[in-house]
DNA sequence: TCTAAATGATAGTAATACTATTATATTTGC
DNA sequence: GCAAATATAATAGTATTACTATCATTTAGA
């Protein structure tokens, strides 16, 4: 996959950086030392000062990429949501089910847990762990409808329209896929999180992949009814 | 309704103030009008000094309550689901049909939007809105696993408790509960928000009550398979 | 090699999230 | 009704954050 994947450039919207990061030595690093410090932090505690630090670079040069700290998050946010588009489209490529895409693309959501895969250096499965804890806090505050128009969720909702697709393959009359998918990925995000911490929040279960087991029936049965 | 709770005090895990708002003028204050404030400016915009500003007492003494603007959203929204509790206790109460009263813990949770009431004179339709947009930032981050030992999320999980029965009183051998639950209501409060700022990733119809109807037919389907 | 652009080094600002101290009210127990 | 305890006000101060600004230096491209 990395070969085939080695000349693929992840599109992320131009208003989600001032220069984009994957053109300079300088932005590469930010963006891969980012991923590292915010894994190990946490949004909050992850500081522009922080970064520069590890990265041996003063903090106002980071600023000369991203106007906020926000507008990064937003940048890896909607980065691996591209990225997870690209999974998506190889997955499912010559699967003529669309079930079985249905059920690959929930699957998808899930998976990247203990991969060690590196794209463009950045470590895949600790911006996964980002997107668990991390991306709703791109969204949910007063500034939403400028991030919104900046295209900070394009990619994540070109991502969510892919899938309804396939949703309305399987029934062309099911009215809520957005809805449904929606619900699906960001609770199957919830309940990595509260297995780990809050666990009298979910149901976990010996099986490692229990939690895509339960959104796959979830999903068939609401649109199969 | 208001008779009937005017002698009810909500009770919330003293590990989430330091003196309990509810014995003094001043801290009744607090949660007053940081309800308002969060709701007008958001979490992230929200401070102590401005609180301390529109209540004409300094910064220092609202610390003396609450150690931090985080203790102070953990508190609000808790006592917001040991309110929602109350609620849930005096809605199901002598419903013998565990399906109707599931229906009911599930509407529960999607009203408040737009009643003007007012509880110990906090708005709750504003509690309701700060719960939508702003409670999962009370257990996302480095410090969930201190929160939850302080009992920041003891009133949620009794409330998904106590739904989580019926549920197993519809089918005794849905192994997922307290998964479907969550996977529900924070689905529910997510869905509002995309309805307002991100319709793409919804889809929202006319009628008021589709969330509602959507979560419900998601919940029997699931239940009864 | 010249020039433009990117980066580094450094400084500075307003605001945030607190803590500390002392004086003044207010409540309460006797 | 008064003293003691407690709560609040007033004020000051700190380290950190989230930036912005300036200018010198390095690097990269034509």
């Amino acid at each position: 996959m990395d070969n085939l994947l080695a000349n693929l450039k992840i599109k992320v919207s131009d208003g989600l950086y001032q220069i984009d990061p994957f053109t300079s030595k300088l932005g590469k690093s930010i963006i891969i030392h980012s991923v590292e410090m915010i894994t190990d932090l946490g949004f909050e505690k992850f500081t522009f000062k922080k970064l520069g630090e590890s990265i041996g670079s003063p903090e106002a040069s980071i600023y000369r990429y991203f106007k906020s700290k926000n507008q990064l998050l937003c940048y890896l946010i909607s980065w691996y949501w591209g990225w997870m588009e690209c999974r998506l489209i190889l997955e499912i490529a010559n699967i003529t089910s669309p079930i079985v895409r249905l059920e690959k693309s929930i699957a998808l959501v899930l998976s990247n847990a203990n991969e060690n895969l590196l794209i463009e250096n950045v470590e895949v499965y600790k911006l996964h762990q980002i997107t668990i804890s991390e991306s709703i806090k791109t969204y949910l505050n007063k500034d939403v409808d400028t991030s919104n128009k900046e295209g900070a969720f394009l990619n994540y909702k070109q991502f969510v329209e892919r899938v309804s697709k396939i949703i309305n393959e399987i029934n062309p009359d099911y009215k809520y896929p957005q809805m449904l998918l929606t619900t699906i990925f960001e609770g199957a995000h919830l309940q990595v999180f509260f297995g780990e911490h809050l666990p009298r929040l979910t149901n976990k279960q010996n099986t490692p992949d229990y939690i895509t087991k339960f959104y796959i029936n979830l999903a068939l049965q609401s649109i199969n009814s």
